[in-house]
DNA sequence: AAATAATATGATATAACATAACAATAATGA
DNA sequence: TCATTATTGTTATGTTATATCATATTATTT
C-alpha cells in the first residue's frame, strides 16, 4: 500500500514549502484518515490516537483537523460529519463528493466544468460563490452490482 | 405577508392528498421555519416552541423536523446544521442552496441541467445518485454591493 | 359505541459532535 | 539567551441529535 505514504510525503513537502509545521500529531491523523478505506469521524480518530498517545482529547483532534483542512489536505463531508484525505491537495478548486451508501466508501471527483457552471448560475441570482459543498450519495459499481445480484438469486 | 400562509395551506393539501397528518406541532415548526428570514437551528425552533407549548423537548422538534424532511417540506442545510422550508415542495429533483455569508439569506435553486449534468458525471465514476447536497455559499447582492460601498468609503 | 390498532406526543436520559479558556511546553527569531 | 509565537495539555462546557419507554390521541374495525 505505497499510496498513503507518498500522500504523507506530499503533505510534508506542501507543509514545508508553505511554512507551516507538520507535527508528529498531525501526520499521524492524516495517516489514520488516509489509510481508511471510507471517511472517519472525529471521535473515532480521537480513539485510534488515544491508544497511541494517551493524552489525546477532543481538541487534540479538532485542531488537527482544523489545521489539516486549512491545508487543503482533507475535506470534511457535511452530511457526515466525517473526514477524508484529499488525494491531491494541489488542486485548488471546487470539488465534488461521491458517497456510496453500501459500502461508505467516498471519492473524490473534479467536474471543473461543472463547477464552473455552478459559479455561473448562482451568479444569475446575484450571488457570487465563495465555497462549494457538493455531496453527491447513491451507490458505487460494487454495490450496484452486488443490489443486482442479490434480486438475482432472491427470485 | 401572504406567502407563508398559503406555504402552509399548500402544505396542509398536499399532506391530505398523501394521507399523512399534518399535526398542529407539524404546523407550527412549519410556520416558524417559513416565516424565518433565513434558516433556523433546531434549538431556536425548540426554544421558540417552549414559549408556547411547555412540553417542548428536543424530541418534539427532532420529530416534527424529521416529518417535514419526509414530506419534502423543509430542507435541511448539511453546512449549517440548519433547517429552511421549502416553497415549491411539489418539485421533486433536485436544488441547490444559496447561502449568504453576509446576511444569513439562503435561496433555493433549481439548475435542473446542472442535476442531471451531476448525475451523469457521477455515472461515469460507476456511481449512481440517491441523493444530491449542493449548498454554495457566498455573498448575495445586497450584501456584496454593501462590501463594494465600505470599500469606496474606506478610501 | 367499544375494542383494537396505529400514530403521535410526553418525558427522561444520554449519545455524538464540537469549542472555550487558560496553563504548560516547544519551536523560532532577535 | 530572552522574548515571541505556535502548539499541545487539560478541564469544562456548549451544541446537535437520538434511544427508550410511557401516555395520549386518532383511525379502523367490529
Amino acid at each position: 500500500m505505497p499510496e498513503p505514504l507518498s500522500l504523507i510525503d506530499q503533505a510534508e513537502r506542501q507543509c514545508l514549502a508553505r511554512g507551516v509545521r507538520f507535527t508528529p500529531i498531525r501526520r499521524r491523523v492524516l495517516e489514520m484518515i488516509a489509510t481508511s478505506h471510507g471517511a472517519l469521524k472525529a471521535y473515532d480518530l480521537l480513539d485510534q490516537l488515544a491508544k497511541e498517545h494517551g493524552a489525546a482529547r477532543p481538541p487534540t483532534i479538532y485542531r488537527a483537523l482544523d489545521f489539516l483542512l486549512e491545508q487543503g489536505l482533507v475535506h470534511r463531508i457535511e452530511s457526515l460529519n466525517a473526514y477524508l484525505a484529499c488525494h491531491c491537495p494541489e488542486h485548488q478548486h471546487g470539488f465534488q463528493l461521491l458517497i456510496c451508501r453500501g459500502c461508505g466508501r467516498v471519492e473524490e471527483m473534479h467536474d471543473d466544468d461543472l463547477g464552473t457552471r455552478l459559479v455561473a448560475s448562482a451568479d444569475r441570482h446575484g450571488f457570487s460563490i465563495e465555497r462549494q459543498t457538493i455531496e453527491l450519495e447513491g451507490r458505487c459499481q460494487d454495490c450496484t452490482s452486488q443490489a443486482a445480484a442479490m434480486a438475482e438469486n432472491a427470485q
